[in-house]
DNA sequence: TTGACTGCAAACGATTTGCAATTGC
DNA sequence: GCAATTGCAAATCGTTTGCAGTCAA
């Protein structure tokens, strides 16, 4: 499931992040690269805070403010999404394909997966009704066997 | 769809919660009936501000402390959910029968929908194999047709 | 060069908490 | 009567913002 990509498609994806932030009239800092850069060498949906803490050892001048300003920049811009937990804290990762996210109660981790089944299967007539759909997720809670066996 | 229930119903949901309140050994206070009760009658996932308002109209001491404080106690006991959107207030509502939501990024209203064929879906062997599911709801984001049309 | 971006510090808004008074059981 | 619950006020925590200096284009 949430396995990090290989060395190759990484330098691909950061290409691609370059280009698109060029498209879209952002300037590419050096901070923005790396927190991209840091979410998709470790893409286990972190917190602002975790992310911060990972890039002080890369970048060790970069602020708080600068991670949640960044990530608020990105996902405006479609190339980060911010995933709404029950905590407090909001976690982010890079945009790529489809997904569905898997919540731990206790362990509060979020784990990606995928059901291609789902995903092609026309909604209720209600739902068409309301107005046009952008995304779609499915999200379950529970208890991992990590959790579990403890 | 989100359409509030008889008055018959809602006096049964009422006593619902009463004992429900009891078995789990919780007070039955005033604060805490008209808080359900102003959630069941009006069930459009209120912010905890939102119900507080409302509140103030039969309760008008009652603080907005408390009725945090209330929702996630009955949060807590399985009588309210959570639900998380992208706002930065949570919503609240009464838990009765699996629905999922759909969520305007324009107004930010919350709208329920059933979608049955999903609930009875087997989920992949990699949720299995993740470990135990609890609740499983879909969200959708999108815009709704009163904001579309404007 | 110039406007976008950053770091700093201070502000903000939603939610939580300690405490004394109150209330349900 | 006693423990749970409330209202009040103050604290907390995640996140945002104003500003002056810095940097990518």
């Amino acid at each position: 499931m949430a396995t990090s990509c290989t060395q190759q498609q990484q330098e691909q994806m950061m290409e691609q992040f370059v280009t698109a932030c060029r498209d879209a009239g952002l300037k590419v800092t050096h901070q923005r690269t790396e927190i991209y850069r840091q979410l998709i060498n470790q893409p286990d949906h972190p917190t602002a805070e975790t992310l911060h803490k990972r890039l002080l050892a890369t970048l060790p001048t970069i602020s708080l403010d600068t991670v949640y300003r960044t990530l608020t920049t990105l996902e405006d811009n479609g190339l980060v999404s911010r995933i709404q937990t029950a905590e407090s804290q909001a976690r982010f990762e890079a945009v790529y394909a489809a997904h569905h996210h898997l919540i731990c109660s206790r362990c509060k981790r979020v784990v990606d997966f995928q059901w291609p089944v789902v995903d092609t299967l026309e909604p209720p007539a209600d739902v068409a009704d309301w107005g046009q759909i952008d995304s779609k997720t499915i999200v379950m809670y529970g208890v991992c066997n990590t959790c579990s066996n403890r």
